[in-house]
DNA sequence: GTCAATAAAATTGGATCCAATTTACAATTT
DNA sequence: AAATTGTAAATTGGATCCAATTTTATTGAC
């Protein structure tokens, strides 16, 4: 007989008809991630992260020799990649990071004012203080830090942890793809123009509207907030392109 | 030397500085479809359609016999279907047709109503005549038609036409999605409760509005338009399940 | 030297093979 | 008979190979 110790450890957690009453400190084997998502995932983040630039040749056998696999991992997350418009692909001639058009930017800032402010409406009634407390916190960490890779990634924190309580997963989905496609080109801007400052004073004016239930007050300081966040990219863009 | 009349028809058509003098009825043979892009089209069109009910287990062999290539075309088609939300793939598990909760559908028309009302009030401003005559025509031929099959689909058409002219490319792509994930569970539900009567008589009111120029109108129609359809659905659907 | 035609190298798409995992099912135990 | 274990079949994930295509280098003509 298999030695029950082990045996246990094969268990799949999480699975409700079979819970096991063992409490051990086990790594979910089952679950883990594929070779293919493994550099989805890796690539994904340095995109747009803006750690490769715009235009960037993504070659299969330099990306499968980094990560000591084959092409076939490869191809399948520069697919989902061109799927999500980070990267574009052109059948035997390789795929190239996907830049965007300042009308193209423009249009994506635009529909994130239209969902995001539909979003926080729905969600004020809804929120809870873990909610808010969370929020709270990552608005007082946006504010310190100097680092400008982190800005965006707070403030996306910021911002999605006043939309969970929505619970309009669709709706979050498409902002997030939204987000993924500009994040890039916000960093650098966030850091001329005391942007950072500008933006925490508006952060904390959202706050405030949660916390007081003002849903329809929310919904416009966020339509404001993307809005000017929108026109300075533009007008940076604009001029340095 | 090569002959040239061969020769000409591999030359790729569109190239400004190669451009033919030989009028040819020849196919694109340089930009023809991908093997994976087929098997993707196809699967596509099918799981829209209804041809294959939700769970329906997708096999690769299965898909890779029927379209006699390998299974490598079929992961990327079943890959790019998963990222689009018409089918779900589990590691080692295979893929399944995609269905959809009353609150998923409910919440995908949500964004409609956002997304379509914004596009088209953004539309009307600049709608030409050719777009109002391509939407009136797609209207009448929306009544006349008996085949359920083709409600969802010059429905579609209809819209389109008049949203096309606002250049929102990003907006309407969220669209197309939108309506890809629950086209199939509205034909069933159209030909119940004389639904195509009602809604082209809503067509005809938003039409209306269009050649009038009247944005707000036009944006109001629509939300009232697809609401209404949301609910029959849900009242249908409801019951159903 | 410049341009086109040709050949070689690089790169991607697809087929086939093997490994990893799940699923179905028979055998065993209680 | 129900539950559990072990085994074989089915299925998917990934590696390697070959074909199709593009890109780059080379040659030749003028």
């Amino acid at each position: 007989m298999m030695d029950a110790g082990i045996c246990t450890l094969w268990i799949t957690p999480g699975t409700p008809q079979m819970a096991s009453n063992l409490k051990l400190k086990s790594i979910d084997i089952g679950n883990r991630a594929s070779a293919g998502s493994i550099v989805y995932d890796s690539l994904r983040k340095a995109i747009i992260d803006g750690e490769l630039d715009d235009g960037t040749p993504l070659r299969q056998d330099d990306i499968a020799y980094q990560f000591n696999t084959s092409r076939i991992p490869v191809r399948e997350a520069l697919s989902k990649l061109e799927q999500e418009g980070l990267v574009i692909n052109r059948r035997y001639r390789g795929a190239v990071v996907a830049g965007i058009s300042l009308r193209e930017a423009s249009e994506i800032f635009d529909f994130r004012i239209l969902m995001e402010s539909e979003v926080i409406a729905a969600s004020v009634p809804k929120m809870t203080s873990a909610s808010l407390s969370k929020a709270r916190a990552y608005c007082d960490e946006f504010r310190r830090t100097d680092d400008s890779k982190k800005w965006s990634k707070l403030n996306r924190k910021f911002h999605y942890s006043l939309y969970r309580d929505s619970g309009l997963k669709y709706h979050l989905d498409m902002i997030d793809n939204a987000l993924d496609r500009t994040e890039r080109y916000v960093d650098t801007q966030l850091s001329i123009s005391h942007g950072v400052e500008k933006a925490h004073r508006e952060h904390l004016a959202i706050l405030d509207a949660c916390e007081n239930g003002n849903a329809e007050l929310a919904a416009r300081l966020t339509r404001e907030h993307i809005s000017g966040v929108r026109d300075e990219l533009l007008e940076h863009l604009g001029g340095g392109r």
